[in-house]
DNA sequence: TTGAAAGCGATACCAG
DNA sequence: CTGGTATCGCTTTCAA
């Protein structure tokens, strides 16, 4: 079925079946009708491709990101996917996980879509830069980079209130912090939060233990902290899978939590609360930041830079 | 960049352009690399738009879904963007979960790729098989409808080699599937190995627990079964994150798997061994079903339905 | 109010 | 070997 089908079958010409089709522009009552007839009778509906075409814009948008795994990309992908079908535009994913040619690969997705948003530590900031050029771009969990925006949630000063609470009110000394700074911007900004509540306080902050996001990393984090004799009073974790994979560990090695190690997460996933202890972590509105990141690439006025608040959610890990 | 701005820039037509960009045809070697430095100065690269509409092919491929999270749909996600991106594809993503209108945009989606690739159990068997005579499409996980194609891996014969070892092996008797069989094709699959197994012995199994897959309702399942006097032998949860649920929830009670209770999973996450005591579970080879399915919707030749092998990994949470 | 026709960007056939 | 031109499906002036 094409507009020409349907210009024939209603006896008018394919500018007409547009105008009505659209809604634009005037159509006599009765002409109306008719094409409405032939695009009820055949079930019509314009190919996206020719309309993509025909205006320049593309109906869609793209979301990259490293690789996936755990509630958080769970929720960044749905919370995104939710707000662009909300807005009729369909959604181009991109992983970008251990392949050198990232960089081309976003270009290449930027040719196909009206905006893209980027996990922050995904791409390069410089590739960033260049594909704010291209295409409307936001930076999800990052800072903005060329003319692109950013939306982010509030890390760093989250931490550090928690650190101050694990540091002041539990009174620990020897806190590890679970995670790679170097590995995003988010973490980034999570370990920073760690160390000024050290230093505001006089005290100089360890190492952190540099593993990746996943539960199973904190199986191994945990194994690696817990299993000497120099086992630290707390284990900050990066995100709350880490600390999922800590509290396993550490319960199967017959160590009590909170008495004997302290846990902390990052995120409150759905399953912080639940587990025994339930997980002190900061809630984060990781669906909504990426729905607002849909949401600024469809949008016509564009947003300037976002920060979302975080909540310190205090349960019963951190000794409380 | 258009072709038209390439061919003038070269001074030959367009027609030429295209040659030379897709390497067909016969071009003189000189006025090819007039082309070619034209290109090369302009960083040219063809709309895939008018690729699209010009060949009626897309360069997409569509995922379907209901929701996501967990190790699987990470696995799944990654498995078919990997394959497609190989493929020079890319990839659109659509989360059916809990939206009403699903089917119509799941034809929606049609219309904008070259193929579909749907999880079972996400759209009605009617829906899946009207996408089938709209697009190539091929169901994950599940049975295929119309003139789709399937490809799934053997969870019933596995379920039941595991729900024996289970009865047999360790004697046990109280077994409690957790997961709901009617929720996907899957667990379906899953729950009737689970049935046989107890059949042919001419035991009678109970009914399931059913819950969604997701660890917090692995906590919350094991919270119903173990918190009364009635606690079964064993919990034989549909895939690994209801056991890791269910693991930690049993933990924090003070039972001890596997001497109290009894603890077995499905997918063999990366978890899965990191776990105390390591999981006994079923390895499915995830990513090789979702990359496969790629392949399905991309290749020439039509592959009928296939079947992936899965082994049952025994670890010591059975009481092995 | 309506239609003819010009794009949008690329491919491919048919002459030359 | 090369160029002109029709075509893909749709939108949108411009005239009538």
């Amino acid at each position: 079925m094409t507009v020409r089908e349907i210009a024939r079958l209603a006896g008018v010409s394919v500018a007409t079946v547009s105008r009505v089709y659209n809604g634009v522009g005037q159509v006599a009552p009765g002409t109306r009708q008719k094409v409405l007839d032939a695009i009820e009778a055949t079930g019509y509906r314009p190919d996206p491709l020719g309309q993509a075409l025909a205006a320049g814009r593309y109906g869609a948008v793209g979301l990259v990101f490293p690789g996936l795994s755990g509630p958080y990309f769970a929720e960044l992908i749905q919370g995104f996917e939710s707000e662009a079908v909300r807005c009729r535009s369909s959604v181009h994913i991109l992983c970008t996980h251990m392949r050198d040619d990232s960089e081309s690969q976003v270009v290449e997705m930027a040719r196909r879509v009206d905006g893209v948003a980027v996990l922050g530590g995904t791409v390069a900031d410089e590739a960033v830069a260049k594909l704010s050029g291209l295409v409307p771009t936001v930076v999800m969990a990052g800072a903005a980079q060329g003319t692109a925006t950013s939306i982010r949630t509030e890390n760093r000063g989250a931490m550090a209130e928690l650190t101050t609470h694990l540091l002041v009110r539990h009174g620990l000394r020897k806190l590890v912090f679970v995670g790679a700074p170097e590995g995003s911007p988010d973490v980034y900004e999570r370990y920073t939060g760690f160390t000024e509540a050290h230093r505001d306080l006089g005290l100089s902050p360890a190492e952190p233990l540099r593993v990746t996001m996943e539960s199973h990393d904190g199986v191994r984090a945990a194994d690696r902290l817990l299993g000497n004799g120099t086992r630290p009073d707390a284990m900050v974790c990066a995100n709350d899978e880490l600390a999922f994979g800590a509290l396993i560990a550490a319960l199967g090695r017959g160590l009590r939590v909170p008495q004997d190690v302290v846990l902390t997460g990052f995120d409150d996933a759905p399953m912080a609360a639940l587990v025994t202890p339930p997980l002190t972590t900061v809630r984060q509105p990781v669906r909504e930041l990426a729905a607002r990141a849909a949401a600024m690439l469809l949008a016509t006025g564009r947003e300037g830079d976002v920060l979302l608040p975080t909540d310190m959610i205090v349960r019963a890990s951190c000794g409380c």
